[in-house]
DNA sequence: GACTGTAAAGTGAGCGTTCACTTGAGGGCA
DNA sequence: TGCCCTCAAGTGAACGCTCACTTTACAGTC
């Protein structure tokens, strides 16, 4: 687009000079209101509109934060969470001026592909790192001095931001417990996500013991967060000598996975045994048995994640903090008291 | 971040002009090797990044894109989709060296809210706008000379990239008609994508037409994309005096309210009515009755319309096209042959 | 040997801002 | 009246890159 208005041009048309137009723009209050007003109307007279480039090259900075996001074709599930995520961190950042620019990574393929951009060219600020699983590259943006705010868990020294994953897994086991599940199975996650899952075992362990019960040896079986691999968890959690009365997967689309295993093999649901997940994905709600889950609040972590961001960009809260958002237990349908009360 | 490495640096470091370091950076292949690698090592020895705020100062354009995305609360559903389009998009964008700015816009409060960024300052070279419904501000884009490549429909004189909605919707139907269906009920969706529906309907118009039959009158409700809505479509269509036998619901939301409402009215699906949706998202994959529904090419669709932005950027096949994308009609347990045929 | 052509590298301006500093006008006060 | 102070606006350089043009070196030709 050549021929733009720029500063310079606005200015001698409003016949000032260009550093005024510039207060204008950036809204210095020793600019009197006539002169005000005649550079905003030569603004407008030209359609003039100020060069993100050019503020970039002479403030030393961007004004872009760079998203990551991880991007596995088998992950679909956790696309509710993402993009409610997205949405909190762009609002934020939208209202204090910043933009977001987004970078995918296939976790499986290259975990590093999404730092390269950043890497290569300097043109974001900061960076929020969605799930930290499996993020060797991270201290290399680090080291490249960009501020990082991960949202999820992670063993470098970085901002976190994350749900209340004990607690969230507490409240389900709690519930379960109350509802008089003794043998309450556990589809646990992948190892990429093992510190946030984690969390989660210990709030299912601290639920037995505050209930003054030793949890069940033997329930806890593993799946990778997909449909397929909760299907195959029930499965084997089912083939137990004693199975269990309750079974809660670490996510939904493994929960979606147990209820179709129960279903395929006549076990009513929550009669027979009660299902539990974790993310509150729409599939889970709008489905013809609504899980009992935990919902994150999604937007609020991605919002807190920019305001951090935004904080270490202004030198503010320099600190390293770790930011727990609390999750809401969602009792639905699929969960119930157990047929004969042990 | 003060003191980065510049090119006029690295340039002194190995002892060559600033021209050739930019020289190196951009591939050109008049350097020799051996100038090549002195101006390489000297990059990595100082750790030198371009920043993009200085080229694109330089080039007049800061191959940054930006993609707008709806954003409302009640439409979770479209989540699957959004971020596998969005992912394609990154994916090609990045494969030139572009980089994607993204955008929410909140359609029903303020239609007008994501594209205010790029009207207000110049840092992006062309948009993708997700949903070309109520998208009244589109024209204002246009006018400050942005390259536009809608995903979806509009009226406005722009490239459009669309799923193949009519030839969807006619596989849908042309599949219960092949089953035996005769009354098939429609769950229309909300006045902002008439666009899209009106295509979805016409494929369903074209299957009874090519069947030789006659759309059976008073079988079309509408909805608003939500399961809610969904929900209580079913409830009307089933008190009519003359139900119908299969259901055929514009987005699979709706298509699992209709679903809720059989399970809660104690009729049988795909035994007494027949369900299909449109999306293939994951909530209809998942769930206990997987839903027969329309798979959008969402990665492609994404892929695609930047392709046609960039090649809009180089100043090539400057039409304004229309691009249509086949979907592909998933077919599960959800419909069936009616219980007589009639 | 003088001339031309070409490939490789260098020079300096310019892109549109902001920053640090300077100028100028006007007011208050002794 | 003269001085200083304050507030509003102006001046010119700098940010880091690319573009258009120029220079240099060297080989080929007559």
């Amino acid at each position: 687009m050549p021929g733009q208005p720029t500063m310079r041009s606005v200015a001698e048309h409003a016949g000032v000079s260009h550093q005024t137009v510039s207060r204008v723009v950036n809204g210095d209050p020793t600019v009197t209101d006539a002169v005000r007003e005649r550079v905003v109307t030569s603004m407008s007279a030209l359609g003039y509109r100020p060069s993100a480039g050019g503020r970039a090259m002479a403030r030393g900075r961007t004004e872009v934060v760079g998203l990551v996001i991880p991007h596995d074709p088998g992950f679909a599930f956790a696309n509710d969470h993402l993009i409610r995520m997205m949405t909190g961190a762009e609002q934020e950042l939208a209202a204090r001026g910043y933009g977001m620019l987004l970078s995918t990574r296939e976790t499986a393929k290259d975990p590093a592909s999404a730092y390269r951009r950043f890497d290569r060219r300097r043109l974001v600020d900061g960076l929020i790192v969605e799930g930290g699983g499996g993020t060797a590259a991270l201290p290399r943006l680090v080291e490249l001095g960009y501020p990082v705010v991960v949202i999820g868990y992670t063993e470098d020294d970085l901002a976190m931001v994350h749900p209340d994953d004990e607690g969230g897994a507490y409240a389900v086991a709690q519930h379960l417990l109350a509802l008089g599940h003794r043998r309450i199975g556990v589809v646990n996650g992948p190892p990429e996500s093992r510190l946030a899952m984690a969390a989660r075992m210990r709030g299912v362990h601290r639920a037995f013991t505050d209930a003054r019960l030793e949890p069940p040896p033997g329930l806890e079986v593993h799946g990778d967060f997909t449909f397929a691999s909760g299907h195959a968890a029930a499965q084997r959690l089912m083939a137990l000598p004693a199975p269990p009365t309750a079974v809660f997967a670490f996510n939904d689309a493994m929960a979606l996975g147990v209820l179709r295993w129960m279903r395929e093999n006549g076990k009513s649901v929550p009669g027979d045994v009660s299902i539990a997940g974790f993310d509150d994905t729409s599939a889970a709600v709008l489905g013809e048995t609504p899980l009992t889950s935990v919902a994150l609040q999604s937007v609020d972590l991605g919002r807190r994640a920019a305001q951090i961001l935004l904080d270490l960009l202004d030198g503010k809260n320099a600190q390293n903090t770790e930011t727990v958002m609390a999750g809401r237990l969602m009792v639905r349908a699929s969960t119930a008291p157990p047929r004969t009360v042990i």
